[in-house]
DNA sequence: CAAAACTGGTATCTTATGAAACCAACATGC
DNA sequence: GCATGTTGGTTTCATAAGATACCAGTTTTG
């Protein structure tokens, strides 16, 4: 009746814990270094540019905080990437837009993104890399139904 | 010229931070709820586990950084899980083991880790998993091989 | 249409994490 | 044996993230 033995090189949480904040970290220091970016705010540009959206939108999209939608969305105002129009259907939210320098950073942005994952995931099969998307989907799909169950809160890094 | 669009949902490092960060935030629900112990804390406790070991070797099996394994091995102490023998070839670290407690603790921690991680994967087809974890290292050992070369941090949680 | 319950967003507080400075114990070179 | 550089570990400090409480608008229901 005993279990297996844990070894925590072998255990998947871990090692998928451990490559996603490897590349994480690679990535996120390519942001803030070539834009000054954070994550969060990176995320929100992206998301943003994919088209007007609300706060708690995204928020669902990518599953960060409110508080730290909230903040990014703050920060970028400030720098003039981001503009917000009033919603007509819902006079709390506001639409978050790029602005024209928004829209230009993200020009250069979005490439250089691109890039960096090539850079990464460029060596490795098609193929393995279709696959390996498809099993993340479905590990959110069941951790999600799971997690529904109990307590389900949010992330952090790319 | 002109790059692909890109779309928050299809970006790699988000869909793999996405992933990370669910499985992570169930997992170290649980621990915290049943056994009160930080994401940190559980890995040192695996590691050590696994045979007497120094912070510094901890922090390179894990990536954890040498503050964050400080942390987590003090309050272990405190809490009478961890213990320190002097290390014979090397005065300034010691030899970290479980205490009888902390031994016991990792009886029933390891067994429930193990029950969590098949209840996500279980799912999910062996050869799947297979070639899924090994798509983790291949891009771990591509991500620390342009890190190297760039910067090359650290990670949190499981 | 008023009271109750809810939702988008922000401000506040607490805690976790990393960077950097620091100390002690090695290791080398001379 | 002692200056110089390195490494294990801790302390201190700055910051990012989440929990919570809160406000303002919105929906519901009676």
């Amino acid at each position: 009746m005993s279990s297996p033995p844990l070894v925590l090189d072998d255990f998947i949480p871990f090692r998928l814990s451990f490559t996603s904040n490897l590349v994480s970290d690679t990535i996120a220091r390519a942001y803030e270094t070539l834009f000054g970016l954070t994550i969060p705010e990176w995320r929100l540009i992206a998301v943003v540019a994919e088209g007007g959206i609300t706060q708690a939108a995204v928020g669902a999209r990518t599953r960060m905080d409110k508080v730290t939608v909230s903040r990014a969305a703050i920060a970028l105002v400030g720098r003039g990437l981001l503009h917000r129009v009033h919603n007509p259907d819902d006079g709390r939210s506001h639409l978050l837009g790029l602005t024209d320098a928004g829209r230009e950073l993200h020009g250069q942005i979005a490439p250089k993104a691109l890039e960096l994952e090539k850079r990464i995931f460029a060596r490795i099969d098609p193929d393995e890399i279709t696959r390996f998307v498809a099993t993340l989907r479905r590990i959110d799909a069941i951790t999600l139904a799971i997690g529904a169950s109990a307590g389900e809160p949010g992330p952090h890094a790319d």
